[in-house]
DNA sequence: GTCTATAAGTGGATAGAC
DNA sequence: GTCTATCCACTTATAGAC
């Protein structure tokens, strides 16, 4: 057996939570795409909750591997790297969307706590905070509050994004591609 | 009687799934906040779901109305009448967190369709393309595709109106509204 | 219009055999 | 580790009295 049942149950759950919704899909619903028992399904989790936790920490980890191979690159231009890391992480979302999309799901629902997604955020994504922090002391970004400019960035990338994933024909379109980079590097620059 | 108990049944709704979700939340949990018996529910919404429409599109009509006001005033100046729109609609949400809440919680679900969602937008919410269209005529803003710019506005709204929603205590405070206009500004500008 | 009572089914989770 | 069988609280929605 290649792919462990617990996998099989984490793969199955992706795919129902992302087109289905979390609270929507039954535990029974997961296990049964899985080709597996409930009872196989809670030896592995504990409740539906620990599961969506599960997912949501692996799945964070996976974008931030999207990051990693670009830490060693020359930092002294900025715009360069802002936009190699811009486009790996839209590649990534246009390859799992859903992964993306339960991304989403699971930043809007209750079901983490604020603490624990900024504690996420904060492991995972740190790459990009320091890449801000970097940018507003050399001048390049304007001096705004850093949560704000994190959540910012956050949420024009997943707009960008969901963009992208609805409309599959645009995916290599050198215009929207540019057009949404500009927007985004745009909103961290100072006022000319 | 002063509000009717289709209203209350909205109301309660409103406040229940901004808090624990739609899914999550039961019809008879919402009866039962309303002082009303699950009868009544289903006497003035056919199914859950209605309701869930029902309550998206006042809530979608009544954002709309925080623009309408405006639209008399002189727009040869772009940026103050974006900046008057920007702050409205901001205080809209940290008024009615709830409201801003649900609103997001219904987009992202599965509940309406990406036509319905893409439906409502253009009716309620077309006073803001008719402001983008202006300004990307006018040089102001870069000539970046219609939807792509259309969507990148709401994420950015979103943001700004969750971080105030999570910090009560930053409302007011000018150097963070103007940080946060200053992001949504320049995403639209042209490059230099 | 509003209520009570209840139908008919699904939910998460557990026990215990293998 | 994995399965079958099952508990029972809770779900949406309906019927019919007032």
């Amino acid at each position: 057996m290649k792919i462990s049942k617990k996998q099989q149950i984490l793969d199955s759950a992706l795919s129902l939570f992302s087109t289905k919704g979390i609270d929507a899909t039954s535990t029974a619903s997961i296990a049964k795409a899985a080709q597996v028992a409930t009872g196989t399904l809670f030896h592995h989790f504990p409740n539906k909750q620990r599961l969506v936790h599960q997912l949501y920490l692996a799945i964070k980890h996976d974008l931030s591997l999207q990051f990693t191979p670009l830490q060693t690159q020359d930092t002294n231009e900025l715009e360069p790297l802002a936009k190699s890391l811009w486009n790996n992480a839209l590649d990534w979302a246009i390859q799992y969307p859903q992964k993306l999309k339960f991304f989403q799901l699971a930043s809007v629902s209750q079901l983490l706590s604020v603490q624990e997604q900024a504690d996420a955020m904060a492991q995972e994504l740190g790459v990009i905070m320091q890449l801000i922090t970097k940018g507003q002391q050399s001048g390049d970004f304007a001096p705004h509050p850093i949560e704000l400019v994190a959540l910012n960035c956050q949420a024009q990338y997943l707009s960008a994004s969901n963009f992208y994933i609805d409309n599959p024909a645009l995916t290599n379109d050198q215009h929207y591609r540019d057009a949404s980079f500009c927007m985004f590097w745009n909103a961290l620059r100072p006022l000319s």
